[in-house]
DNA sequence: GCCAACGTTGGC
DNA sequence: GCCAACGTTGGC
């Protein structure tokens, strides 16, 4: 079971409303490392959401994977602002649809929310793509830095 | 295939 | 709202 990270601004998508509408499609990633690791995921893979763009940064809450990366509706949607051509190029082609979503189901809130501030300033995650990548939406966590968010948020971190 | 211009992300 | 750190685009 590997550990995820992902970024959403709560004013668009929060926490609570994963809450309310799990399990969600977890859609509009456009980023091709993004991608790649969402197609990585695993069903129950456990996902750490973060706020982001907002007062105070922060891994709030537990989701987990509950369905496999499938190709992103929004991609093929000419109303929708993620509306990429490509995407139904590659479907009509029979090609692997070049934008991808998972299905994400709400676990709980973090014992202990942790803005990205006190996560940046511990040396074990010093390497991690999270202090290491700016902009990065999706990324994987090691199981020495999983662990070691565990035990800032006093909790398992665990399904 | 290089790279300058441009657009976006996201912490601060 | 600023701006650094990117990723993408498109002319050459």
């Amino acid at each position: 079971m590997r550990h995820w990270l992902v970024k959403t601004e709560p004013d668009a998508f929060s926490l609570d409303d994963l809450r309310r509408e799990s399990p969600a499609l977890w859609d509009g990633v456009r980023n091709y490392q993004a991608r790649n690791f969402l197609r990585e995921m695993q069903l129950g893979d456990v996902v750490l959401i973060q706020h982001s763009s907002c007062k105070v940064p922060a891994v709030v809450g537990l989701a987990v994977v509950s369905e496999l990366a499938l190709p992103d509706p929004t991609a093929s949607d000419p109303e929708h602002k993620g509306f990429d051509p490509r995407q139904v190029a590659d479907i009509d082609a029979d090609k692997p649809p070049r934008w991808v979503a998972p299905r994400l189901s709400y676990l709980r809130p973090l014992r202990t929310t942790l803005p990205i501030a006190r996560l940046k300033a511990r040396p074990e995650l010093a390497d991690s793509h999270l202090v290491r990548r700016a902009r990065l939406s999706v990324m994987p966590l090691s199981e020495s830095e999983a662990a070691c968010i565990a035990s800032m948020a006093g909790d398992t971190l665990l399904p």
